[in-house]
DNA sequence: CTAATGGGGTGAACAGTGTTCACTAAATAA
DNA sequence: TTATTTAGTGAACACTGTTCACCCCATTAG
């Protein structure tokens, strides 16, 4: 994945990128592991055999290097997705890989997933102005929702799911079903096998499997009438 | 709500619960503002005029103190429920106002909802025995789960739910399906309002009502066969 | 080639945190 | 009244993130 290579720039600035990276490989060692919480300043210097205000010459602060390590994993996630949905063939399968594969990512590792959705302490403060959360609209360019909506879309066309629903609204949704889970499922591991009342332990794999068919089945259509939608289908591609 | 009236037991327990009492109502008077991170004992004890160490002779830890923050905290959200349940009338109402007051009382009080949900820092050992999460069990014996599952019973007699799943896994999903929308909603305030592709901005009860509506929708009855159902029926009155 | 500059690296310190512990002083029990 | 709990205290311990004056050496300017 990473490749070390041949760094950039001059043998200065290639110096400094060694340390820089050095300094990151092991906050990512030691954040897997135990996450923000287990991660020091101090103990992080004494790993990499370096003083502890000598890594606030390469990081601003502590927050800003969590940061970094989130939107590595960020990137992860992304190419994740990408790589299971592309390598997928029938419609069906894609978007329930899709989900599927956003869910097991997410609780392989916990501690950045969890990190990634923390405003962490006070929450973020709502500045009125609408960036509030630019972060995610810029992050891969909202990349991972044009996806969910144009899968939801293509189901559309294609009759399968209801058209009396707005694509990204749905798709918005569907994050807040699958974030739900990931989150459970990360909080409390044997989540799955909960309220066993019939024969047998219910794995994660399998109750995935059950949730993701409730949300496919959420989106399909049907002929009821429904009593309130507020999403009006416009037919803006996507 | 609380009732001072006369604090049962000797007049030094009296004074022991009443200075107990003040601790924990400046805790939750800080807390449902700044969260645990602005919580500090020391503050705490400046605000009822103690000493940082009284508060030990009261509570073990800090984290016993805020555990009862939440349990109070969760005591509320069902109370919320249940009142708004049985007040509720036709049966499709009453399914819809559970999830939706669930998700308002997580979303107005969001410090309390998310420490509810943390292992916080070093994720909770899984030490094999089935106990880790026994809190949520017992957590008014599980009153939550019992009512959703047993409104997805109810359903599913009225034939308006489908009966090839096991109610319980099927309110699992729907937890967290509100879960997730609850969390996002804390996380990021202006997320309903994302992506407007028609005129206009969704506000947050318009959105909490489409996820809503999805979620009822993906318990409907279908004629379309499930390709896999992790959850026989079986007719376990709940 | 020498001299000045900038920046990596350091230890000490500051302001916090949760928690413990020896110690009073007061209220209760005998 | 005496003995024994027990609420309450202040100081200290071991941490935390962060800053600051300083040193020293590599790179660059003259």
């Amino acid at each position: 994945m990473s490749q070390p290579l041949e760094l950039e720039g001059s043998p200065a600035e290639r110096r400094r990128q060694k340390v820089r990276g050095a300094i990151l490989e092991a906050a990512e060692r030691v954040f897997s592991v135990e996450g923000e919480a287990g991660l020091s300043i101090r103990r992080l210097a004494e790993e990499i055999d370096y003083s502890p205000s000598a890594i606030y010459k390469y990081f601003g602060s502590k927050e800003e290097l969590v940061d970094e390590l989130k939107e590595a994993f960020f990137a992860r996630l992304m190419e994740s997705i990408d790589h299971a949905v592309i390598a997928t063939l029938s419609f069906d399968e894609r978007v329930r890989k899709c989900f599927k594969t956003y869910i097991r990512v997410a609780a392989e590792r916990p501690h950045h997933y969890l990190a990634a959705f923390s405003s962490m302490g006070s929450i973020k403060a709502d500045d009125g102005k609408g960036e509030d959360w630019a972060h995610v609209q810029n992050m891969k360019k909202g990349q991972a929702f044009r996806m969910v909506a144009s899968l939801v879309q293509e189901g559309q066309r294609k009759g399968e799911f209801n058209q009396d629903m707005d694509p990204f609204q749905a798709a918005k949704s569907l994050w807040a079903s699958m974030h739900g889970l990931a989150q459970l499922l990360i909080h409390m591991p044997r989540f799955p096998e909960m309220m066993p009342n019939e024969r047998g332990v219910v794995s994660t794999d399998a109750f995935t499997d059950f949730h993701v068919d409730l949300m496919v089945r959420s989106l399909r259509a049907t002929d009821a009438s429904p009593k309130h939608s507020p999403g009006h289908k416009e037919h803006t591609d996507v």
